[in-house]
DNA sequence: CAGACATCGTTGCGTTTGAAATCAGGCCGG
DNA sequence: CCGGCCTGATTTCAAACGCAACGATGTCTG
């Protein structure tokens, strides 16, 4: 068998030269790791999270959240605080200099993101759109026949 | 915006997902890195190659098929020699245990992934198919309006 | 209320990775 | 034939990672 004609292979490959092409926008442009981003992206949409949260919306584990969050502090683009409520959790937020990083960044991103989709014909970007999805239930039907999750992280 | 309706984040998870369940196969129960697995692969389907020919076909830098021979020569996998006429060049080759070992795990892999794209609709399968060579096609078409390559590596 | 047990976050350590430097071989103009 | 210059493979060095251990906190049960 080719290992070209192997579907696995393509898909493998072809999602890691998408997101290639994205990490060379917030990583080499603008000096975030993927961790970083993904944080930085989350923390954005919701302004502050505790740590529960956090781990529920993102594919990242908890050494990873831990060491992107120690980079984004040391750059003051986010704030991280025990929570009151419970101090084994921590209370992480965006800062405002966050915010006009992230927006520049993500307008980037999403540029760059659009040009390669708007590539695509019209009807095959609707068939990835929907093969994924699909992709991603057979992974969770698989792997969990019941609770439903899949795995879950990305760009 | 929320990450989890981000595409691009969308793509990288689930691939990663599908990926990962590959991993477990030919990595955490063979003990071979994707590196390896895909230098196995190319190598189980042509016999031998050489470095130029090997490039042309993974998605691997110099790097990392340097590191992956490497171990897999240690392994008694493959064969690595200096090829003749370019004594810059390697000259590999897959031994009888390296064939073995492929086609024990290639039975194993294909059909994990097999299991789960069987669990997709027929239909939404398709979809995927359609969606990611038209994917790679943008892909290439964006970075390099000519060469047509996409970029490439893989399960 | 005390101790066992579970949950988080962080840290240490050995390994992996990626980028740049280095090494080795080949090519070409003089 | 000799010196630059190119290409390919390997090594090196620092950053990043994964995993297991640890410390701190909470919870539950007797």
């Amino acid at each position: 068998m080719k290992l070209e004609a192997f579907f696995p292979y393509r898909i493998a490959v072809t999602a890691e030269a998408f997101s290639r092409q994205l990490v060379a926008v917030y990583g080499r442009t603008h000096g975030l790791t993927r961790e970083e981003w993904r944080l930085l992206f989350l923390l954005e949409d919701a302004g502050k999270l505790d740590s529960l949260q956090l781990a529920q919306r993102t594919s990242l584990d908890k050494v990873q959240v831990s060491r992107a969050a120690t980079r984004l502090e040391a750059k003051g683009l986010i704030t991280r605080a025990v929570l009151g409520s419970d101090r084994r959790l921590r209370d992480y937020r965006i800062t405002p200099a966050g915010e006009a990083l992230f927006a520049r960044v993500f307008a980037e991103v999403e540029a760059r993101a659009k040009e390669i989709l708007d590539a695509m014909p019209p009807h095959d970007r609707e068939a990835l759109t929907r093969g994924i999805a699909a992709l991603d239930r057979a992974i969770a039907a698989v792997t969990d026949p019941e609770t439903g999750h899949g795995t879950s992280a990305a760009d």
